[in-house]
RNA sequence: GGCCUCGUGGCGGAGUGGCUACGCAGAGGACUGCAAAUCCUUGUAUUCCGGUUCGAUUCCGGACGAGGCCUCCA
């Protein structure tokens, strides 16, 4: 199987050849942790963990090396650490502030799916790492000190000999360009105006470590500098791929490559980077100020992960993608298809523990070019269209497929059905109404795992008188008390059984008038055959 | 201003130098006493203007439009 991959350094579609097939290596810039992650920060998260995945399907679950980083020193994080904690020691406030941001992430980002990097390192735990790549740069002459500032100059970098790359060769811009476009603001301790921070002093009260290159004030990092010390730490001095969102390119990963190739003389940090494209919310560009701004977290009280998941997927991880709730519910919609194949087949077994050595071909096919989740997806399609009971060996393959995008939910139908099936006593109706959402979102909680939450929703729901608890399919279930739901039952079996006899007797009026009555008690039914006996059944379901 | 990406049917969204996937919605049909469910069939598109070519949606140039980066925002 040929993987390609789009290599943004050349801008084309390449084979992908890991530097070692028994150790392929991989590192995506995380997040930031200082607030909820929002559905942006979602999809570079989504999209290399499907990488990571056919990776490790690829060379094998143990030859794969994925490292996803987390930067918790930033200025972001104080400002809000300063906000929330006021009271709190700075240092103690900014520990709760990442720690608590940090857990919140792993929680979102496992709802959707994604298994955990094999690394996810600090950049605090780091900080020794990022001195040493600093002291290299410069005692190569590709940085200096000023002012209690260690910075990079791309100039020096461009001037000196050998094989490294040429800066902004991944941005494809040049130096000249930069400095024409610079902004203002140049701080006067810069020799060139392209000059980046490597290291900065820290004022007072703020996050410090000892200083490297003499400096005696404490200081912290500049951003770009944690990722070139990680990855090198965790993948080596080259690795194969990293990847991040298409805004890192620049400045963030040329300066990557940069501080990188300079430190150790290399042509190439990575082999091929990778970028995910943009993400626009019910097209507006998501920002604070437009009030578009939607995070994991709430997303996932509407729905499943796998919707999520889905609707991230059904476009390809280049393109620009519009975040619409109109696209969340179609893949609601198909994913309760998906599932019911799963269950009718009795294949849940299988999508826990499928066999992926007999995953279909042309499914690991389209992944395998340039990760075409689409096409994928397509095939999928063509899969459930073919599953059956008849045909369990594509039923099997299908479920296979489905466990490698990184499904998790499809052994439960109803976690993607809205319609909540119970009786509802008739002084109940308006509680009920005002109740859905709230239900709703107890669903959605179960199935996302965050249990503290869902105990917490139950509790306000049953304020109200009504018990929800789901059920085995993960159908919402609601219970009254004091309310005779047997009762209730046996009225629609005597209407069912008289509305047959009805039927049987060709009195159609007074057949109609039984559903009628049905309807108005929110009972679908639905005729059939005894596909033994030939006789007339009806089911039925409590259908709002 | 510089650099980059993109522009496909009612909607979403792929591939492809010649016949343009797939999903949703729509239409028609089958099955039903009627419903419901299910199944089958099906219409409609490649922003515009040039160029290359026997032939372009696909390659090249231009226009228009959308978005991104140049501001430690994925």
């Amino acid at each position: 199987m040929e993987l390609k991959l789009y290599n943004t350094l050349t801008r084309t579609k390449e084979a992908f050849a890991p530097i070692d097939p028994s150790r392929v290596r991989m590192y995506v810039c995380g997040p930031t942790v200082y607030d909820f992650a929002h559905i942006g920060n979602a999809r570079p998260v989504i999209v290399f963990d499907v990488l990571f995945r056919l990776l490790r399907q690829i060379y094998g679950a143990d030859h794969v090396t994925y490292v996803r980083n987390i930067t918790d020193v930033d200025d972001k994080i104080n400002d809000r650490a300063a906000r929330d904690f006021p009271d709190l020691p700075f240092n103690e406030a900014i520990r709760r502030v990442t720690e608590s941001t940090a857990a919140q992430f792993h929680a979102d980002v496992a709802a959707v799916g994604c298994v955990p990097p094999n690394v996810e390192p600090r950049a605090t735990e780091h900080i020794g790492e990022m001195r040493q790549i600093i002291e290299m740069l410069v005692k190569g002459g590709f940085a200096y000190v000023a002012e209690d500032h260690v910075l990079f100059s791309p100039q020096a970098m461009d001037a000196a000999n050998g094989p490294l790359p040429r800066y902004g060769a991944l941005a494809n811009r040049s130096l000249d360009e930069m400095i024409a476009g610079a902004r203002v603001d140049v701080a006067p301790y810069k020799r060139e105006a392209t000059d980046f921070v490597l290291w900065k002093p820290s004022k007072e009260g703020e996050p410090g470590w000892a200083s490297p290159c003499g400096i005696a004030v404490a200081g912290r990092p500049g951003w770009h500098i944690e990722c070139s010390a990680m990855s090198w730490k965790h993948l080596g001095e080259t690795f194969d791929i990293h990847g991040g969102g298409i805004d890192l390119v620049f400045p963030h990963h040329e300066n990557e490559i940069a501080q990188s190739t300079c430190a150790f003389g290399h042509g190439v940090m990575a082999n091929v980077f990778m970028h995910n494209g943009f993400l626009q919310v019910e097209g507006q560009k998501m920002s604070k100020s437009l009030g578009n701004f939607v995070t994991i977290h709430q997303l996932l009280e509407n729905y499943p992960g796998d919707v999520l998941r889905l609707t991230m997927l059904k476009t390809h991880y280049r393109q620009p993608i519009d975040w619409r709730q109109s696209e969340l519910s179609r893949s609601q919609a198909e994913l309760k298809e998906w599932a019911d194949i799963i269950t009718d087949n009795a294949l849940e077994t299988i999508f826990e523990n499928p066999d992926l050595q007999q995953v279909d071909n042309e499914f690991i096919a389209a992944l395998a070019d340039d990760l075409n989740t689409v096409k994928a997806i397509t095939r999928l399609r063509t899969l459930a269209a073919e599953s059956s009971f008849e045909n369990l060996e594509t039923a099997k393959k299908f479920v296979g497929c489905l466990s490698l995008l990184g499904f998790k939910n499809l052994t439960k139908p109803n976690y993607f059905s809205d319609a909540i099936a119970s009786f509802i006593p008739p002084d109940k109706e308006e509680v009920f109404t005002k109740c859905y959402m709230l239900m709703r979102t107890y669903r959605n909680y179960c199935a996302n795992n965050f249990m503290e939450d869902s105990k917490r929703i139950s509790a306000d729901i049953l304020k109200h008188g009504i018990q929800v608890s789901l059920g085995y399919t993960g159908e919402i279930l609601v219970s009254f008390p004091d309310y005779d739901i047997g009762a209730e039952k046996d009225k629609v079996e005597a209407l069912i059984s008289a509305r047959i006899a009805a039927r049987k007797a060709k009195n159609w009026a007074e057949s109609d008038r039984i559903r009628d009555e049905l309807v108005a008690m929110s009972i679908q039914i639905q005729d059939g055959t005894d596909p033994v006996t030939g006789e007339l059944v009806t089911s039925w379901e409590v259908k709002r």
